[in-house]
DNA sequence: GTCTATAGCAGGATAGAC
DNA sequence: GTCTATCCTGCTATAGAC
C-alpha cells in the first residue's frame, strides 16, 4: 500500500539525493518523480511546485539531521569527564565528518549545505536561523570559560575558522585536497583529517591567550 | 571602431562578471550579447558555444589574475628581510583579501572560484592546473624550513588549511559569518579578519613543531 | 563579419479525464 | 487522489540573407 504519505516522503528522499548530487538547476521534475516512482504531476500536486519541494527538503529532512548531529556532539562531549578545548574540537570535528548518519547520507548532507553556500537561495536561512547560529552559539559558550582574558568577538572568529576547516575539508574543498595531497577520500584519510583539523585548530586557539603578549 | 578582437574581449568581461553574479545556469547567451552590445550569434562565431565561452573566461580571464595576485604575494615576500612564517601567511592572506586587483574584481573572482568548487566543471581543472597546483607546492616549500622535524603531509595539510580559512571568510562563508558576527564586509571588517586568519593560522602551525610532545 | 529568423528541444506547470 | 496530454516559456544553436 502506497498511502499519500509514501509518495510525499519519496519524493523528498529522491530529490534530496539528487539536489544534493547534480543541483537544484540539473534535476528536472520529470527525474525526480519517475524515481521516485510517482506522476509527473505529483509534485505540483503536494507540494506546490519544484521550489516548495526543495525547501520542504530542507525544513524535513537537512534541519532534522543537523539535529541529530547537534545532539550526537552534546552526547560526545557529556561523555568526556570535563571539556577541554581539545575535546570539545575533536567531539565537533567527529560529529560532523564521522557523525551519527550513514556515508552516503553524510556526504548528501555537506553536498547540499556546500551548494547552498555558493549558490544561495532562502534554504540556506532555514538552517542559518534554525541550526547554524544556535550551534555556534553554544560552541561559543563552551570555550569561552577557557579563555576569559579573549573579546567575544576573537572567540566568535575562532570559532568560525573551526567550522570553516571542518566544512572545506569535508567536501567544499575536496577537488583541491585530493589533488595536491594525492589522496581519496576514505576512511583512512578521513580520520588523518579529523586530526589534523582537531591539532591545527587547537593550536590555532592559542592566540586567545598568547594574543597579546606578543607586540 | 569596434574591431573583432574588441567584441571578444567585451563578451569575456560582460560574461565573466555574469557568471560570477548569477552562475552558469543563470546567465543566457541572450543577456550576455545584449549587454556586450553584440549580436545574439557573436558567442557561437568567436567562441563556438555558450561552454567554450565560459571556459575561454577561465584561461584569458581568471588564470592570468590568478598569477597576477601570485606575483603580489612573491613581491610582498621579497620586501621582507627574512620570510618566517608569521610574514608569508600574512603575504598570502593580504594578497587574496586584498590583493593586486580592485575590490569588484576581487569578488567575481572569488565568487567564480567558489561556484566551481562546489559545481566543478572542467574548469576548475585548468586552475589547478595552471595555479593552485604549483602555487601550492611554493607555499610549503617556504613553509617547509621553519618546520624541520614535520612530516611533509602535515606540512601540505597545514597549507590548505590556511587556504581554507582565506577561501571561507573570504567568500564561500560570508553568509553565515556576517549572521554570527553581526558585521558587513567592509574594510575594516575586512584588515580584522585578514589578521585572524593570519594569527589562528600562525598558532595552528605551532603544531608542525610541539605535535609530538604532548601524546 | 554581422544580423535576423527560426529550428529544435527541454523544462515547469496545469487542465481535465478517470 | 492519480494520471495523461498539452500548453507555454525560455533556451542554445544555426541557416542563410545582407
Amino acid at each position: 500500500m502506497k498511502s499519500s504519505q509514501d509518495v510525499k516522503e519519496r519524493l523528498l528522499d529522491v530529490s534530496e539525493r539528487l539536489f544534493a548530487q547534480k543541483g537544484y538547476d540539473h534535476v528536472s521534475i520529470r527525474e525526480i518523480t519517475s524515481k521516485a516512482g510517482s506522476n509527473l504531476a505529483s509534485v505540483n500536486y503536494y507540494f506546490g511546485g519544484k521550489g516548495r519541494l526543495y525547501e520542504e527538503v530542507f525544513r524535513q529532512r537537512m534541519v532534522p539531521r543537523a539535529k541529530r548531529i547537534h545532539d550526537f556532539f552534546r552526547s560526545r562531549l557529556r561523555a568526556q569527564k570535563e571539556s577541554t578545548p581539545g575535546g570539545i574540537i575533536k567531539s565537533l570535528a567527529e560529529s560532523f565528518m564521522k557523525g551519527p548518519v550513514g556515508d552516503e547520507e553524510r556526504e548528501l548532507h555537506q553536498q547540499l549545505i556546500a551548494r547552498e553556500h555558493t549558490n544561495p537561495t532562502g534554504a540556506l536561512d532555514i538552517m542559518l536561523k534554525e541550526v547554524i547560529y544556535p550551534f555556534a552559539q553554544e560552541i561559543q559558550e563552551l570555550i569561552k570559560p577557557w579563555f576569559k582574558g579573549a573579546s567575544k568577538e576573537d572567540i566568535t572568529l575562532c570559532t568560525l575558522s573551526i567550522t570553516a576547516l571542518i566544512i572545506y575539508f569535508s567536501f567544499i574543498g575536496r577537488i583541491p585536497v585530493s589533488a595536491v595531497t594525492g589522496r581519496v577520500y576514505d576512511e583512512k584519510f578521513t580520520d588523518l583529517l579529523v586530526d589534523h583539523i582537531t591539532r591545527f585548530s587547537l593550536y590555532g586557539l592559542n592566540y586567545l591567550i598568547k594574543g597579546k603578549e606578543d607586540s
